[in-house]
DNA sequence: CTAATTTTTGGCCATGCGGTCAGAAAATGA
DNA sequence: TCATTTTCTGACCGCATGGCCAAAAATTAG
């Protein structure tokens, strides 16, 4: 979303700023996929990284802006390489199978992101108490499955539902195909993508 | 699963310790439901309840085995509501509508309980650090969903595919429902449990 | 009624948390 | 080189937590 240089915010950052930003980003989320969102605390996440609790202090405002400085860089990732391999697809069939192998693609090569991301997403919460991202998080996400799910209405390709329960049920499934896996590594997760592909395109023919 | 007197253990409970623990169940699930696991304190608890927080020690062995209780409770609730409703069904296609049917109405009176199973199931964890509660505390549901899929299978009603994996997304179709409709009140809850029964059925025929 | 037992109270404890800060160390620039 | 700025350290703060316990209160038994 931010390529280095924003003309919206202040000063660019200095190098050792961006290392360092970097550096605790990546301790947190191996600190967080280890023990838990809940035991994951500054000083566990500083002596991972072979620093003092003071940088990550120094260097975000707060516990809360690192986890959502994580959430987005690993969101972003994900984001970037399966819209990029959705690009050549012209049928909505072809989009909705390149978006379910994609995501497992992706996954198999983030794993402990994947994970950190889960644990931030359903653990971190505003100072009011209520959470931070909660589904309602996910609101971008469905959209963008339904205009796949319309679109293949439109052409024909897809009979009449409910594009929003369908986009619900078409997340979940990806979601749990991870936890599933990240529970049990020897899952073979291309398989399992290639079962939901087969179960949707069945589901909406 | 317990009834009141097991063979198993020691003396039966008395009838001021049932009531209380009935009591500081109740609260432990309303608190948590709305401030969430990570903020749901034994004191919290306590003052929700009206009373004193060491009346929880006295009761409990401590948190852990309060929200382990609690689990056990809503959970056997889930499942005895639900296996009862499924009794009368003989085809795989009419058990499969029931479950999620079923469900959808279990879910819709009982919000808060469910809420708060989920809440502990997320977070609760061991002393050690790990998960008390994952992905891989889903096994028997699992197994019991991969039951109702072989059988149709097996009649002929259903074509063949990998029940683990339809179990996996069938259960979080169902979880996912549930953690839509807690976030969007207003969301048709049936007609989702509907909507589930058509996908699913499609996906197998 | 009295003694024994169960239950409750409210304060106390050690622990770990996120955040802060003064000063040391390192990097930078003239 | 030396002054200035950036970065880092390790100690410290206030706070909330789960658990503990002596004593009070309530209940039960004889």
């Amino acid at each position: 979303m931010r390529s280095e240089n924003e003309a919206s915010g202040q000063k660019p950052r200095s190098f050792i700023e961006q290392a360092r930003r970097a550096q605790i980003m990546a301790s947190a989320i191996e600190v967080i996929a280890e023990v838990g969102f809940a035991k994951a605390s500054l000083a566990l996440i500083a002596k991972h990284a072979g620093i003092s609790k003071g940088v990550i202090s120094y260097h975000f405002a707060g516990k809360d802006e690192l986890m959502e400085q994580v959430v987005d860089h690993v969101y972003s990732g994900i984001a970037d390489f399966v819209l990029a391999r959705m690009e050549g697809e012209s049928t909505a069939t072809g989009l909705l199978r390149t978006h379910l192998l994609t995501v497992a693609e992706h996954m198999r090569d983030h794993r402990v992101q994947l994970m950190a991301l889960g644990e931030i997403f359903h653990n971190l919460r505003l100072p009011d108490g209520s959470p931070r991202y909660g589904i309602t998080a996910n609101e971008e996400l469905y959209e963008s499955l339904e205009r796949i799910y319309r679109f293949g209405q439109s052409t024909g390709e897809f009979r009449r539902f409910d594009t929003r329960v369908m986009a619900i049920t078409h997340s979940s499934a990806v979601d749990n195909m991870f936890a599933y896996w990240a529970a049990y590594p020897e899952h073979d997760l291309d398989a399992h993508a290639r079962e939901l592909v087969e179960i949707f395109l069945r589901a909406v023919r």
